[in-house]
RNA sequence: GGAAGAGUUCCCGAGCGGCCAAAGGGGGCAGACUGUAAAUCUGUUGUCUCUGACUUCGGUGGUUCGAAUCCACCCUCUUCCA
């Protein structure tokens, strides 16, 4: 099976420019490609994780990745396929965020010499002369084509500021710049990138007379269409500051029936065979383990197999009946802010499980709370810590609180 | 520059002098049912020292016993005209 083959069988591919040429060139190992990573947090999320998947894949087979921080073009903001505006970035927190980018892209894809290259289109976009491109660049595209683009009819509504309206020829640019600079001549993106992506192969042709190609990837959604990887707490970070190894785990152990399987295609390194085995032999039921599969195998991909090995754990311990964890999400409280003994409002907030009394009190009346396996619904009721103690809220959630 | 309109709680969106902590929907959280799934049903969803108090309806002042609701100014956005 070739590369190409693989990556169509687990359907990571969307759109592609020109199919038969980029076979040919990834399956060779011979593509110089770039895929765009626009800082807009501090911290990498899964739609990246995807990005950087592909990028390990195809430097397995030889091609040879860049991948582009947005220092420049997240000063602009990308508004394909959003329905408002971005909210813009200072200087100081875009460069604050290529840093971070910087530092997490390095745990998965190596670079330096021969291999990955890490550049930022910054070092080109932020010093360029207003009238020059205009003269350069601008000259190759029509308003009227920019207009037609879909990536921007959900702006029609709210408007579409100057400012965002150029992020497609930055883009472009870039592409322009990076096959002159590195002969690259392959672009990757998320699906929702396809126009700009295209501009810029049309940008190199008009301007170079060169070919040069664009592959979208498919965008990671759920059965109902939405944008996976966002909880209502927001983004699932490849942090852990930001998202904990469990909380990290626990997101993928509880995907949807109908999404497991492709989250295991689209995001595993697992043999592609292997997945079509389960997805032919599991259903109901049983595909509870190929959800845990898929948990386990992420967490590992992103914070080692230790932890994954951690989270796996506490999570059978918990969910098997088990009350007691050492890998259980836990806080510590000094002696002597417990005292004789703590207020249970005070603690679930105490331990993040709620966010004001107010909403602590709520969960206890409504049964939700649970104190070493004991129901306690009254909202006054005090906790003795000897050592620690297990709280459970809801189904769910485990926390430990240990006296210090 | 001129004219008209809009800004409401996490989001959308009603309310247009007291019965408003503010309808309805979405989302969230909890309960039931389950497989740590989905769907469904129920409750809940400003804060606090919680049967009471306090703070919220773009901002600042004002009218009134009483204002999200009326007035003035300001800010922001949308549409129409130039």
């Amino acid at each position: 099976m070739t590369l190409y083959e693989e990556l169509v069988r687990r359907g990571l591919i969307a759109q592609v420019t020109n199919e038969e040429e980029i076979s040919k060139m990834i399956n060779e190992g011979k593509a110089v490609f770039y895929i765009g990573f626009d800082p807009t947090a501090d911290s990498l999320h899964v739609g990246h994780f995807m990005a950087l998947c592909l990028m390990k894949r195809l430097q397995m087979a030889g091609n040879r990745p860049i991948a582009l921080l947005g220092g420049g073009t997240g000063m602009i903001g990308d508004p394909s396929g959003k329905s408002d505006m971005r909210k813009m970035l200072t200087p100081e927190t875009i460069r604050h965020n290529v840093e971070c980018f910087k530092e997490q892209m390095s745990r998965f894809i190596e670079f330096g010499e021969g291999k990955a290259m890490m550049v930022d289109n910054g070092d080109w976009l932020l010093n360029l002369n207003y009238v020059d491109l205009l003269r350069e660049v601008g000259a190759c595209f029509t308003v009227n084509k920019m207009l037609s683009f879909e990536c921007y009819k959900q702006r029609w509504e709210k408007g579409l500021t100057f400012l965002e309206f150029n992020y497609m020829i930055m883009q472009s640019y870039d592409f322009y710049m990076l096959f002159q600079k590195y002969g690259c001549n392959m672009q990757f993106g998320g699906d929702d990138q396809w126009a700009n992506m295209l501009s810029g192969t049309e940008l190199i042709r008009k301007k170079l007379g060169k070919d040069a190609h664009a592959m979208t990837i498919t965008l990671l959604t759920n059965s109902e269409g939405k944008k996976m990887g966002k909880t209502e707490k927001g983004a699932v970070w490849l942090d852990p500051e930001k998202t904990s190894p469990y909380d990290f785990f626990q997101y993928w152990r509880n995907v949807g029936d109908d999404d497991v399987i492709k989250c295991l295609k689209l995001l595993t390194f697992i043999p592609i065979e292997e997945i079509e085995e389960m997805e032919r032999t599991l259903s109901g039921a049983e595909l509870n383990s190929a959800k845990e599969r898929l948990a386990y195998e992420l967490t590992s991909l992103i914070h080692g197999k230790e932890e994954a090995e951690k989270c796996l754990a506490a999570a059978k311990q918990i969910f098997g009946g088990a009350g007691d964890s050492e890998n259980m999400p836990s806080t510590e409280i000094p002696a002597d802010e417990i005292g004789e003994d703590i207020g249970l409002l005070t603690l679930l907030v105490r331990c993040g499980l709620a966010p004001s009394n107010g909403e602590a009190r709520r969960l206890v009346t409504q049964g939700g709370i649970s104190v070493n396996d004991e129901k306690i619904t009254n909202p006054s009721a005090r906790i003795k810590i000897d050592d620690s103690v297990i709280i459970r809220k809801g189904k769910k959630v485990y926390h430990k609180a240990v006296r210090v």
